[in-house]
DNA sequence: AATTCCATCTATTGAGCTATAGAAAAATAC
DNA sequence: GTATTTTTCTATAGCTCAATAGATGGAATT
């Protein structure tokens, strides 16, 4: 009979820490090239290895891309539940959501990148289980927002959906411009919410300030 | 010696006819499938005719992306020029500069959504071209903000730069949801606009309306 | 009617890419 | 230090795709 050997803690701690540095290189390549614009020869060249190594990480490149895409989405949803659940206003809510929506960029740019741009590319079951976290981070938004409304800190006239896609459309624009514009996250997050909440427009004067 | 014959009115007819239907077969491949993940055998399966047939309007699968990409913008950068140079407050201006961003969604959204995504994807000389245009726009934009903010129209404490972002990034995702929503463009255009002067909240009771 | 020109077709080349098979090397265990 | 397991390598099969060359049929021209 076959003894199956129990994986030794370090080689399982050695391929614990290969493969995401795989799956990095992949998340790059796919983010600077698009999913078939890349080969996976540019992946290898990468990681300094063959071409053909990769395939002893991921079996596919498809594999590759959910992957990537699966680590562009994971936390965002959980976080944005939370603080959709949790206490404050709408608009300390939505503020937080802003910053939730923005940060992984910090370190997770390509990630998101390759997520918001490449994963119409996963095959159909992937790409609808994606897709659904996806609707339900929509939601997510669109609830604060209706929210704000029916208590009376938005205003009655709003069209919560496509207040809901605006933001989100601003937020998600950031992963594309981030790197360039070298403004802090926070910076952006903080801006972004003023934006939303209070507009551009200058009160006018002697009143005082609506909030904060 | 050879005589050239002029073009006669019916054939050259023919082709100003042909070329346009050519090209929105590719905007329209390009925009579902990514430019690398088109081929031109999926645009010839749309006009119903040989993949080898269509290099007789075009010599690259890349010169295709770029007339789509021109079609895409051409007109945007002119359109908005006109506007931020023309008469009406920031406010104004900036609402104009809104519709007139979102407006080629109504006619033409596969070319504009090939614009926005796959012009990464060209050759470093025309993608370098088009990329001018788009700084250019991002400009006026700016400028426009700046403008309200120097003559008192919006706060003071704006991040001019981060606003249009903002902005820009809000409308340009509208091309890969308008479609769904079927929202009227002229709604949308409304909706951005109020959000991004007035914002989300709801003024105080017994104050007027600042402006309108 | 003969000729010229246009649009599309058939056939094919050649390059590039994913993925597999099996060998080699490196790391780890006994 | 020999055996085992993990990781990477070489080699290549098999496919897809962009692009070219030259033929064909029909419309327009003379």
């Amino acid at each position: 009979m076959t003894v199956v050997s129990l994986a030794s803690p370090r080689r399982a701690a050695n391929r614990r820490r290969r493969a995401p540095q795989i799956i990095e290189a992949a998340a790059r390549v796919f983010a600077e090239r698009g999913f078939h614009g890349a080969t996976t020869q540019d992946i290898a060249d990468v990681l300094g290895i063959r071409q053909a190594s990769l395939y002893y990480y991921f079996s596919s490149k498809e594999e590759a891309l959910e992957i990537v895409c699966l680590k562009g989405v994971e936390g965002f949803f959980e976080a944005g539940k939370a603080i959709a659940a949790g206490p404050g206003t709408a608009r300390d809510r939505l503020s937080l959501l802003i910053n939730s929506h923005l940060s992984p960029l910090i370190d997770r740019a390509d990630f998101v990148r390759v997520f918001q741009r490449e994963r119409q590319h996963l095959p159909a079951e992937s790409r609808k289980r994606i897709g659904r976290w996806s609707r339900g981070l929509e939601r997510i938004f669109e609830d604060v927002i209706k929210e704000g409304i029916a208590k009376g800190e938005f205003r009655a006239d709003l069209d919560p959906r496509m207040a809901t896609l605006a933001i989100l459309g601003m937020c998600n624009a950031a992963s594309s411009w981030y790197r360039k514009e070298n403004a802090p996250i926070s910076h952006i997050a903080a801006e972004f919410t003023r934006l939303v909440i209070d507009g551009l427009d200058k009160p006018a004067a002697g009143r005082s300030p609506r909030h904060r």
